[in-house]
DNA sequence: ACCATGACTCCAT
DNA sequence: CATGGAGCCATGG
């Protein structure tokens, strides 16, 4: 029988996350969902989430361009808090309205994005 | 194996 | 758009 790739791995599932989330190009932002959906999981958002805040990996994983669904920035952040999200979202150009983003011009179009 | 936790999201009000 | 409740997924004790 056909053996599908319904079956993967839920470990790597953080693997899967980081590699996502190191696609997103500089100066966009993705959501969790989006990450999720990426992933094989759309709604394994929150697992997203907790990939990244048991992944403390600044400057290897961009996770300050992660961002809820609204926009609005983590408000938990593994390091420095919202503060250091906002600054480094609009180091990148990205327009930070005090603890959310705008979505219609900085949402990562990830429609054409094929995670290998 | 079960219960509790968490950087989420959707639906109803 | 704000608030509250329920659902979903993965992890750790």
């Amino acid at each position: 029988m056909n053996y599908e790739v319904s079956t993967l791995p839920k470990k790597n599932f953080y693997e899967k996350v980081y590699a996502v989330v190191m696609q997103i190009p500089e100066g966009k932002v993705a959501t969790y969902g989006q990450i999720a959906m990426l992933c094989g999981s759309p709604k394994a958002a929150r697992a997203v989430g907790y990939a990244l805040h048991v992944n403390p990996s600044p400057g290897i994983i961009p996770c300050h361009r992660i961002v809820n669904r609204e926009g609005g920035l983590a408000k938990s952040f593994a390091f420095g808090g919202i503060d250091r999200q906002k600054e480094l979202l609009e180091k990148e150009g990205v327009k930070v309205d005090i603890d959310t983003v705008d979505l219609k011009v900085f949402l990562w179009d990830s429609s054409n994005f094929i995670l290998e």
